[in-house]
RNA sequence: GGAGAGAUGGCCGAGUCGGCUGAAGGCGCUCGCCUGCUAAGCGAGUGUACUCCGAAAAGGGGUACCGAGGGUUCGAAUCCCUCUCUCUCCGCCA
């Protein structure tokens, strides 16, 4: 959520912005109602205010044993008229707050404009592609073959966008997870959380999931609880309704969850293999930071998630997600792009975005500095450690042999019990 | 699932038969005084949001907030209803 006051004061930058987003959105009604809010607020808090003073009079009178029928006469009017007003302002404050949740965060000046993804500048590119002799193969071939991806088992049990793993598909995706989280939190000073696996709809908003993207999550029947989309919910959200203390800062938390997402929209697309699933396993990365290093911390949290893939020896590039790409919450945002070699493309991994104080003003997440009175909203980022599924696709279709075999990377061996290559399983 | 107790400011905690309680008292914190240093002591201050006045800052006015929402009333932290959460006991359970 963008700030009240900025919003008023900066309208045409406001509106400027959801153009550059290529988000259709006028900001006029907005306008309006906080026009007609403000003016019936006045009303509102001056018959209060007549009414409050009365009320010292009546109570005094009363204690001197005094008559107070005719105030209190008078009263009832004005308290009918304060209940009227409150009910029409209520509406349009339900209204403008409902306006004020579906605006989109400020882009960082460094984002690019753009319409969409093809308008992303790579900003940096690691490792090569490895070449094969060979015609490399997809995961989903791959994994078939070997025996340790099982689509059609998942689909008979539950449906499509879910896998069953085996035997050493299974171990490696743990072994991802392992590895990823003891990196994070040996090498780059995070500490380890696991939250809960569902939050309320206060976290949901508190991150911007709600009330825009309700479409998009998983929803308990009977309870007003979703599946997480992600761990930035529960972690983003640790701290909600908390002021800390400026030494408190920055905080650093990983945490592996899976993720549930409907994927609405989406049908059709990626429908081969573990790109795209209703749940996958994801480290992430999330900090909690002074406005003033937020755009440092951004560039840490991107080689923290870059780490991963250095050390797994697998080739990638990084995008700057341009206006029109650039997700709703987010002022900045950059996309790692894994190479799969099976499919002859990029793709993305990680995400590693600064939300600046646009989820803080939401969840209510502040800091105060020392000495200081006034507290201040802190900024949020996060980023992911990476996508587990995804990485594992590109373990098998980089680290794929001639044979069908896959020779597992060095570092992950240690977590696989000394395992170096992936062969059928019996 | 059954029975009961509770939810007040950064923390602890008081709120009588509804009325000068934004909220006693204590702790903590800030500033000042005092003091070889420290401790103790003394004095003052110490929530948030919205809104209005002010060019702005300073400052000032107002409204709201005692778990959440609704109701009764001229007036609610105090009374009523619904919900949420916490704790205790019993049951069940990984």
């Amino acid at each position: 959520m963008l700030d009240l006051k900025f919003v008023r004061d900066n309208v045409d930058r406001v509106a400027r912005m959801l153009q550059d987003r290529r988000v259709d959105m006028d900001m006029g009604p907005f306008l309006k109602l906080d026009e007609q809010r403000r003016a019936l607020l006045k009303d509102v808090e001056q018959l209060k205010y007549e009414r409050n003073r009365a009320s010292e009079e009546i109570a005094r009178r009363k204690r001197e044993g005094l008559d107070a029928e005719d105030l209190i006469d008078g009263m009832k009017a004005v308290s009918q008229r304060i209940r009227d007003l409150e009910a029409e302002l209520g509406a349009i404050e339900d209204r403008f707050r409902d306006i004020l949740m579906l605006i989109p965060n400020m882009p960082h000046e460094s984002v690019p404009v753009g319409a969409d993804e093809t308008a992303n500048p790579v900003v940096k590119t690691w490792g090569h592609p490895p070449s094969f002799d060979f015609e490399p193969k997809a995961h989903w071939d791959l994994g078939e073959a070997l025996g340790i991806l099982d689509f059609e088992r998942a689909a008979r049990m539950t449906g499509a966008r879910f896998t069953l793993y085996w035997g050493a598909g299974a171990a490696l995706e743990r072994a991802l997870i392992n590895f990823m989280l003891d990196v994070h939190t040996m090498r780059h000073g995070y500490t380890e959380v696991l939250p809960p696996f569902m939050v309320n709809r206060t976290a949901m908003t508190g991150t911007g999931q709600l009330p825009k993207f309700e479409k998009d999550l998983f929803k308990l029947e009977g309870w007003d609880y979703f599946l997480v989309p992600t761990a930035e919910v529960p972690v983003t959200n640790i701290h909600m309704d908390e002021t800390l203390e400026e030494d408190d800062l920055p905080k650093y938390y990983t945490a592996y969850t899976p993720c549930f997402r409907s994927e609405a929209g989406s049908y059709g697309k990626d429908t081969r293999g573990l790109i795209r699933q209703h749940q996958f396993n994801k480290v992430e990365l999330v900090k909690l930071v002074k406005p003033e290093q937020s755009y440092d911390e951004l560039e840490t949290l991107l080689l923290n998630a870059e780490t991963i893939l250095q050390e797994l020896g697998l080739h990638y590039r990084v995008v700057v997600l341009c206006t029109g790409d650039l997700g709703f919450s987010a002022a900045k945002t950059y996309d790692i792009e894994v190479w799969l070699p099976g499919q002859n493309t990029y793709r993305e991994i990680s995400s590693c975005s600064n939300f600046e104080d646009f989820q803080a003003r939401r969840a209510n997440i502040r800091f105060r500095r020392k000495g200081k009175k006034k507290t201040e909203l802190v900024h949020t980022l996060n980023g992911s450690g990476l996508a587990v599924g995804r990485t594992l696709v590109a373990v098998l279709e980089n680290y794929q042999q001639a044979d069908g075999t896959i020779l597992i990377p060095q570092a992950l061996r240690p977590y696989m019990h000394g395992m170096e290559r992936i062969t059928a399983r019996r």
